[in-house]
RNA sequence: GCCGGAGUGGUGAAAUUGGCAAACACGAUGGAUUCAAAAUCCAUUGCCCGCAAGGGCUUGUGGGUUCAAGUCCCUCCUCCGGCACCA
């Protein structure tokens, strides 16, 4: 057996494709379309690792098979190519990030190539060319139209040492990452996206898509809907003053001993001075205000509050007097920012009022509600008028009630919040808006798009807060669309996330100037067939293409409401220490040294054989020998069929040993249904399983015919050995212009099968019997074995069972 | 704390969805080939008892349903992923 030589076979492949303009869509032809997307790559200096290429790969593996049934494939690559490292690079090296970002994206084209990825380089986009960030402008300006942009004071993580806004990801436990710094908060006025808009819609269409229930969920909850009451408690011996709850459970409120306010919540500055602990609780105040939210939640163990001594809230169904605590657990952004506290039916409560020592009165009856607070429905007492409801009913009329006597109604909470969409950095889409003296905030006119990023030398952080734009005054002066006086530009840039919100519309019509893409090629292309990605875009990415989307349609821009027909995830790939690949913990491996040493075949084939796609799985280079040693054998059975003369009977004859023909048809089956559902581990396994009866048969049974059909099989997965056999074998256009192989259903039964014969359950003989045989018969059958009659003796047979072609089962 | 997912040989895993547990690979051991090595080929490879024929046990734990459970139901344990304490 010989090695092939993979290094000449892949580069010879590559060319030819390259040169034939294989993987071009077509726009507008008569075929139908499938368009296969993977979320494009930030462009990072470390270049693709291993764990990348799996869903690559996978998805490669779907375009090629989709081509080869006949569809016109849209298989597009862009960068996602703004971002917080090429600007920190730049800051720390002086090296603008436009040379960063262009030498990464030459270093991963020539990784994407040479895996063989079947992608269309001609409509690749880059989100940080100003042809494509026009768009993106364009998009928000609509917004800013539409009163979907408005400004908010928001706070940012900020370094005092630094002075600079950081990212949630480089503040590590509260502290700066760079130079230790305790992090802290500072209120910025910012730009934000109303998504919560869309919030209803954002659920209830996920209804029209194909996506798995487990991202459909985390969706939901993220969006986080729920029913509830707004009760406003007034304070004892103030007008004017209240605070208002969010509740689900009013149910409840009878059983109500205090009320917890966020630490930010307003009835502490307005109570100020009717506090009397107020010094210990501005302290409590400025600890929290230390804390993120990730930390708040961190500390969940320890629940920690104070009281606002001197003031008392009011039940207004009770008209009791309860005291009014603080406590970071609470949050500003959800519901009111204030919760009324039921101890006795919600565990949190409980623990806290066990803390403090605070009365727990049950309202439900007979129920236990110790050691734990009891928090399911149940029929009220200790409930006044209410008492004897269901908790359902009763939350119906509490509510009527408290909306009649003026203290109460009923809303919907939503968790998700508006989205914050500025950042104060150079590195990402200029906002299009002027601020002008006189007319105040104005949008670039459309026909002034793009407002380019200026190029600067320095990256330096302002040290106000502000971007580095700030800095530059040529750039930041100009006149007013409006009125032509002096004004100045906003100088905050997109995050991340706009430009990667509707990259995929752009494929569509990639070189567009007059529009973001022309219609006529939407409609054909639009909506994504297929869209595959991490499970870590579910809730942000995800969510915010579909608001896009979904905004883009209701200004009748795109054709439909939804933009991903299917979504898929695949699991990450494990490095060898079981923590995620990362440079920073040295465990990336690199798929360059594989390809070098066992070829982008053999790598393709166990990044596919490895385990399930959409499973976490930990990497092995090892694994890739057993690929490699599968495609010599392949390519070895080739060489014998091939070195036949071609007029030879054997090799001409189209039907060969039943035996080799079912199985052949049974992997056409099975290769067809596996990668359609993502389970190309088990489709390559089928694979292996043909090629080593073939190997048996190669001598003599084996034509040519029938190794055709295996290249067509395994050219997805590794489609340049496949390419070069078919070439081999006389061919003179590409693999992948042919027809994907059909199997005959009739060709797949076995026509003998082993028939398990089960005593009490347990398996204690087989027998070859033709696959349709009866029950009676195989009763008589089973009964005659030797090793039948020895269990069953004289004891008589209670019941027998009887499973068509599987097994026989009898009962004594 | 909440939500989601998963626990099967030395390793990655498979199991037609309730019907032969361990397919297909990696690794290991023995043999062939070789001056030698690599590569390749052949054989063995879940565990226990047994010289053998053969028998028993086995899918994180404990229980249940069933003729039959890796698969369904309940208990507990462990690991992974996500998170913005959702009131």
């Amino acid at each position: 057996m010989e090695e092939y030589n993979h290094k000449k076979i892949e580069s010879k492949s590559q060319k030819f494709w390259e040169n034939q303009g294989l993987y071009r869509a077509k726009d507008f032809a008569k075929k139908p379309k499938q368009y296969i997307l993977f979320e494009f790559p930030y462009p990072s200096g470390d270049g693709l690792h291993t764990g990348h290429c799996r869903s690559y790969i996978a998805l490669d593996v779907a375009a090629r098979k989709k081509r080869m049934e006949g569809y016109n494939v849209l298989f597009p690559i862009g960068w996602d190519a703004f971002g917080l490292p090429a600007e920190n690079y730049a800051i720390k090296t002086g090296t603008h990030p436009q040379k960063t970002t262009a030498r990464n994206i030459a270093n991963f084209k020539r990784q994407f190539k040479s895996l063989g990825i079947s992608l269309d380089w001609g409509r690749e986009i880059n989100t940080t060319d100003p042809k494509y960030y026009k768009w993106t402008q364009w998009i928000f300006l609509k917004l800013f139209e539409k009163g979907l942009a408005y400004q908010a004071e928001m706070p940012i993580n900020w370094c005092p040492s630094c002075k600079i806004g950081l990212a949630n990801e480089e503040v590590v436990s509260g502290k700066c990452e760079r130079c230790g710094a305790e992090v802290k908060k500072k209120k910025l006025k910012q730009w934000m996206l109303k998504i919560t808009e869309y919030a209803d819609r954002l659920i209830d269409d996920l209804e029209k898509v194909d996506y798995p229930d487990r991202v459909k969920t985390q969706q939901i909850n993220w969006i986080g809907k729920s029913e509830g009451t707004e009760i406003k408690f007034k304070i004892q011996s103030s007008k004017q003053d209240y605070i208002k709850v969010f509740t689900t459970r009013v149910d409840t409120i009878f059983g109500c001993t205090y009320l917890v306010a966020a630490p930010e919540h307003e009835i502490i500055k307005n109570q100020k001075l009717r506090i009397k602990n107020y010094k210990e609780v501005k302290k409590y105040l400025e600890k929290s205000r230390k804390k993120s939210d990730l930390q708040r939640t961190e500390l969940d163990k320890e629940k920690t509050g104070i009281e606002l001594k001197g003031i008392k809230a009011i039940n207004p169904f009770n008209h009791l007097e309860i005291p009014i605590f603080t406590a970071d657990y609470v949050l500003p952004h959800y519901g009111t920012g204030a919760i009324m506290a039921v101890p006795a039916h919600d565990e949190r409560d409980f623990a806290f009022a066990k803390k403090y020592n605070l009365p727990i009165s049950p309202v439900i009856q007979n129920k236990e509600i110790e050691p734990k607070a009891f928090t399911q429905d149940g029929v009220l007492i200790n409930s006044g008028q209410f008492d004897n409801l269901f908790s359902k009913q009763a939350r119906k009329r509490m509510t009527n009630y408290a909306r009649k006597q003026g203290f109460g109604r009923e809303t919907v909470n939503y968790k998700l919040r508006d989205w914050v969409f500025s950042r104060q950095h150079y590195w990402g889409e200029p906002i299009p808006l002027v601020h002008c003296q006189k007319c105040g905030i104005v949008p670039v006119p459309y026909k002034d798009l793009p407002i380019e990023l200026p190029y600067i030398e320095k990256y330096q952080p302002t040290g106000t807060g502000e971007s580095p734009l700030a800095s530059i005054p040529e750039w930041v002066n100009c006149k007013c669309p409006k009125c032509g006086a002096d004004a100045k530009r906003e100088t905050d840039t997109m995050p991340n996330w706009a430009g990667s919100s509707w990259y995929f519309i752009r494929y569509a019509d990639p070189h567009n100037s007059k529009a973001l893409a022309s219609k006529e090629k939407l409609k054909y292309w639009l909506p994504v067939n297929w869209y595959n990605g991490g499970m870590e875009h579910t809730t942000l990415h995800l969510l915010y293409s579909r608001f896009w989307y979904k905004f883009l349609y209701d200004i009748n821009v795109v054709p439909q409401d939804e933009p991903y027909l299917r979504r898929t995830s695949h699991g990450i790939v494990l490095a060898k220490d079981g923590k995620k690949m990362s440079k920073s913990f040295g465990n990336v491996v690199n798929p360059d040294a594989l390809i070098e040493k066992y070829g982008a075949d053999s790598l393709r084939i166990y990044e596919m054989f490895m385990g399930p796609f959409e499973q976490a799985i930990t990497w092995n280079s090892n694994g890739v020998i057993g690929a490699k040693r599968f495609l010599d054998k392949v390519w070895n059975i080739g060489i014998v069929i091939l070195r036949e003369p071609t007029g030879n009977a054997r090799i001409l004859r189209q039907s060969h040993n039943d035996k080799l023909e079912r199985l052949i048809h049974q992997t056409i089956k099975k290769a067809t249904e596996d990668i359609e559902n993502l389970k190309f581990n088990t489709a390559i396994s089928a694979l292996m399983v043909l090629v080593n009866e073939m190997e048996k048969q190669k001598q003599k049974q084996l034509s040519l015919c029938d190794y055709q059909l295996l290249l067509k099989l395994l050219s997805p997965f590794a489609p340049h050995i496949a390419e070069e056999l078919w070439h081999k074998s006389k061919n003179k256009k590409s693999i992948f212009e042919e027809q994907w192989p059909k199997y005959d259903p009739k060709l797949i039964k076995e026509e003998k099968i082993t028939l398990v014969i089960q005593i009490n359950g347990k398996v204690r003989d087989k027998i070859e019997v033709l696959a349709d045989i009866s029950e009676a018969e195989a009763k008589k059958l089973a009964l005659k074995q030797e090793k039948v009659k020895k269990y069953i003796e004289h004891k008589p047979i209670k019941k027998v069972i009887f499973v068509k072609s599987k097994l026989i089962n009898i009962v004594v």
